[in-house]
DNA sequence: GTCGTTGTGTACCGATCGGTACCACTTCAC
DNA sequence: GTGAAGTGGTACCGATCGGTACACAACGAC
């Protein structure tokens, strides 16, 4: 009765494109982009290749695809960390616990995918400077962060335009080493260095 | 008459190794290692397949000894920049605009290829842990500009160790805006975030 | 049922991949 | 000179790459 069915003309797909979409997501995180064959994909997706490439066109738009689902989910995954972390410094001490906990977990040690195909895409794929949407979406969320813990001190508005800069670039860092293969150990070591820094904020 | 000339047995080469090795780092360092064919191999160094391989072994091995040659290189060039950066928080002040001076150079703009290939190849190439080594000397080396930093004040040991890992972290980041197509303005701004926390210091 | 439409799956395409066999060439030792 | 040793360059290898032609299967409309 849904209304977002569609009235489905001629054979029914077998597989379910968000699950897919969300497996091949896994692939190219773990492996890279250029590293990823058709043969990868279509053994990790159950779909064969004709299918593949009437649904999703080129392995680059599927790509492009992936990447434009995952920003979004990282996006809305940041802001529900944010959104609890609360206000104050101590905001920002929850956000990155919060952050450690994803950083050391079976997805964390991958770092993060759009900082990986900007390393590998220089930031561009077909023409989509998708680095900096991620790069803008990515300040605009610790910006609120910042923003926040803020709120209960007064900052200076270049503090506060500091401060969300140094945090911005410092996650992008961490997740260089998290895909790097660092242990928890240096992750947590890392981590503590941001801890330290708010203290003083 | 140099005791480092080598007695030729058979046909001396007609290429200078260095010279070759200094092409394909760069090459290397623009397109990334997956990304780059021996077909483009061979037209970079203008030598062909059989003597690459020969000299070099497979395209895995030499792209290990681009990997250890660059990291000797690029320590170096850190060295020598913290050397000439002087002591206190001015020294950090100085290194920051040695950094800033590289990145937004020709060859800045595509990052560092350590930090490249640790997010290409998961750190590792054939048994060598490559990132680790980087991450081991650029946290050394950092920790050397930040000793010199505390000598004038009276920094807490754990602030000095906080200290070298926040800007350890911070630089690998702002080297993955680097490569993802950030303009000069975008660096200069990153930057000086490090600025104004140095300056907290 | 038939027809139009869309998805599935096999089998294949030319191009390119990393890597090498082979031979002519150039040097040193004698 | 001759032979051993190492290099340069062509031409090639099997494997794999991204991508597709085509026959068939499964649906709705009628």
């Amino acid at each position: 009765m849904s209304s977002t069915e569609k009235v489905t003309i001629g054979r029914p797909r077998l597989f379910d494109e968000e699950t897919v979409l969300s497996a091949l997501t896994a692939l190219f995180w773990r492996q890279g982009y250029g590293q990823t064959s058709m043969t990868d994909i279509v053994e990790a997706s159950g779909v064969h290749k004709p299918s593949l490439y009437r649904t999703f066109g080129s392995k680059e738009e599927l790509f492009a695809i992936v990447l434009r689902r995952y920003l979004a989910e990282r996006t809305a995954m940041f802001e529900a960390a944010i959104e609890s972390a609360g206000t104050g410094v101590e905001g920002v001490h929850n956000f990155l616990n919060t952050f450690e906990a994803d950083a050391v977990s079976e997805h964390g040690r991958d770092g993060c995918l759009m900082v990986m195909a900007s390393n590998e895409l220089r930031g561009t794929l077909s023409g989509y400077d998708f680095s900096a949407d991620y790069r803008r979406m990515l300040r605009e969320q610790i910006g609120t962060l910042i923003a926040r813990a803020a709120a209960a001190g007064v900052w200076a508005p270049a503090l506060v335009e500091a401060r969300t800069d140094l945090l911005t670039t410092y996650l992008l860092g961490l997740q260089v080493i998290m895909r790097s293969g660092a242990d928890a150990q240096e992750i947590h070591q890392h981590l503590t260095a941001m801890h330290v820094t708010a203290d003083s904020w």
